[in-house]
DNA sequence: CGGACAAGCTGA
DNA sequence: CAGCTTGTCCGG
């Protein structure tokens, strides 16, 4: 019996290779023809080895090609990304300059093989959004926007409103507050897939699905909201380029599922309040001013910059009260960010470059630019009898010791996470220690000016998300939380934000003062550095400007920066990279 | 990325 | 000219 001719089906796949990006066609073996979609997982011969790599299209063979150079397919290996993922990742890397695919494709894809999806889980009841927040549901009728809460609410009834919807997907930073938002959810009565564990049971369909960053990338069956928890916090944006932030995708992604994307943050970024435009809402003044902790100020611009301590006796005071659980913020590692020398004044420098060298906890002085140690000696005069100008956490311990009259520990981002950690009654540390300490009556930042002066464009918010975190771990005001803000500007916006429990007026300055110096969320910015960043932005086209060891580029839309950066030619042999909205400028 | 192959350098 | 290093190209 003669069968019909069966056309020819290829796939296009990109293998998972780094440094490779480019696709490859494959024939489609009649076995595997019922199992692969785009975004499929597969094995394919590449080069005489077997390599994974994610289905990007499926139709005939494309005409170029000479049909007898295609191999078929090796094997299906799991489900992957869909369709629509696939191209929201396609927008992302050109959104953020990237020439790549993989690294976002790696995002969404399962941890675990996923080999089968089951039926959908979805238990909600119209009982279990008794508490969903009114303000919430109304701004999702009306399309989404920026919901501000306070540092210490609950937003359960939040998530609530959006799940109200149908299935939500909510995006938080912070890991060990998702396990129990995912809890919180479940006694509600709703089923719940936390990321990136359960992804097969969101691809199968739940009422919620939780994760962090990645989470964007996420299967949602049906999505119907969207929401992206401390919409403020910088770990939403990826570190590695592309330097993708999972606030600005979620934005994206719901828009074109059509849905309402809420941003929830007791200190909303000015990205976040441009994006909404008049579709906000905020606590009451009262309520606000309850959801804090007290603040109290320690006045520093009088003294003398030369003689200034760090510890100053109101600082003495609750260090001395043994009641009180007291945590130091100092973001400087080390025993001293800068020295001088006390015989000849002379500053500390690296003898091979001449940066500043800092002081490592063993004493030895490191260069900060080309990382030469050296013993601490001064280079001009060899005198080994040295100011500490500048004091890091190693060197405020022992001080603060003195002035407590009990055990301080230092916590930094490299010292080892003890079990105990957490328990000592008095803590120095860098902003880490904000992360690892459980509880804590007073946090003490003791140098804010570093943070609200720091040389980065988002320092004034990065600064006001430090003291939501600290008030966080205080509590407000009614248990006795308390925050000591030690700066010399006790007039700037984010220091009286705190104080008035008032983190509007940050938003209100910093959008004016964005939109006079031309810079995001009203333009766009990017940092290109490595080995041939001069000549990929001269053929780039794009006004750039030396900065460091890079180049700082900009443009009047992120649409006109990112996809001609992506486009752009990387120069041979260049070593480039590429952020897009840097995290660190 | 990793393999294949070509072009350049060294030592006898 | 073998033996080795460095660079460039390509994979379906």
């Amino acid at each position: 019996m003669p069968s019909l001719p069966v056309p020819v089906l290829t796939a296009t796949v990109l293998p998972d290779v780094s440094g490779l990006d480019k696709t490859f066609d494959y024939l489609v073996p009649d076995e595997l023809r019922s199992s692969v979609r785009v975004g499929s997982l597969v094995r394919v011969p590449l080069a005489g080895r077997r390599v994974g790599g994610w289905i990007t299209r499926l139709g005939p063979p494309a005409a170029e090609l000479p049909a007898d150079r295609l191999v078929p397919l090796a094997a299906w290996s799991g489900h992957g990304p869909d369709a629509a993922t696939i191209e929201l990742a396609e927008w992302v890397a050109a959104r953020w300059g990237s020439d790549r695919l993989r690294p976002l494709l790696v995002s969404a894809t399962p941890h675990r093989r996923v080999r089968s999806i089951g039926q959908p889980v979805r238990r909600r009841r119209p009982s279990d959004f008794r508490d969903a927040s009114d303000g919430a549901r109304r701004l999702m009728a009306d399309g989404g926007g920026v919901v501000r809460v306070t540092p210490s609410d609950d937003v359960v009834p939040i998530v609530l409103a959006a799940a109200e919807r149908g299935p939500a997907l909510v995006v938080h930073p912070g890991e060990p507050i998702r396990s129990l938002l995912a809890a919180r959810l479940r006694a509600a009565g709703l089923t719940v897939a936390v990321l990136p564990d359960d992804w097969a049971l969101a691809a199968a369909g739940t009422d919620v699905v939780v994760g962090g960053r990645a989470a964007v990338w996420a299967p949602v069956p049906d999505l119907a909201a969207v929401v992206v928890l401390d919409e403020h916090d910088d770990s939403l944006q990826e570190e590695r380029t592309p330097t993708w932030h999972a606030r600005d995708v979620a934005i994206e992604r719901a828009r074109r599922a059509d849905v309402p994307c809420v941003l929830v943050s007791p200190c909303p970024t000015v990205t976040a309040l441009a994006w909404s435009g008049s579709r906000w809402m905020r606590p009451t003044p009262e309520a606000e001013r309850a959801g804090w902790p007290s603040v109290e100020l320690v006045d520093r611009s009088d003294d003398e910059p030369w003689k200034r301590s760090l510890i100053t006796s109101e600082l003495v005071t609750v260090l001395r009260d043994p009641a009180l659980r007291v945590v130091c913020i100092h973001n400087t590692p080390g025993r001293a960010r800068l020295l001088a020398c006390r015989s000849c004044r002379a500053l500390l420098t690296c003898e091979r470059c001449e940066a500043s060298v800092q002081q490592a906890d063993d004493g030895t002085l490191v260069c900060r630019r080309c990382e030469q140690v050296r013993p601490p000696v001064c280079q001009r005069c060899g005198s080994s009898t040295l100011a500490n100008v500048r004091p890091g956490v190693s060197r405020l311990r022992e001080e603060l010791e003195v002035a407590a009259g009990r055990p301080v520990r230092a916590v930094t981002g490299t010292s080892p996470d003890s079990g105990d950690g957490g328990e000592a009654d008095v803590v120095v540390g860098t902003e880490a220690a904000l992360h690892r300490v459980r509880s804590a009556d007073v946090v003490a930042f003791l140098d804010l000016d570093a943070e609200l002066f720091a040389p980065r464009y988002r320092a004034a918010e990065q600064a006001l998300a430090l003291l939501v975190r600290a008030a966080r771990l205080v509590g407000p005001l009614e248990g006795g939380g308390r925050l000591i803000v030690q700066t010399s500007s006790p007039d700037h916006p984010v220091v009286q934000a705190a104080v008035a429990a008032d983190p509007g007026r940050v938003a209100r300055i910093e959008a004016a003062r964005r939109r006079e110096l031309s810079l995001p969320p009203f333009a766009a910015l990017a940092r290109v550095s490595g080995d041939g960043a001069a000549e990929f932005v001269a053929s780039s086209g794009l006004p750039a400007a030396q900065d460091g060891e890079g180049w700082l580029v900009r443009a009047a839309t992120w649409d006109d920066l990112g996809p001609v950066l992506a486009r752009t030619a990387r120069p041979k042999g260049s070593r480039l990279r590429v952020e897009v909205d840097p995290p660190r400028r």
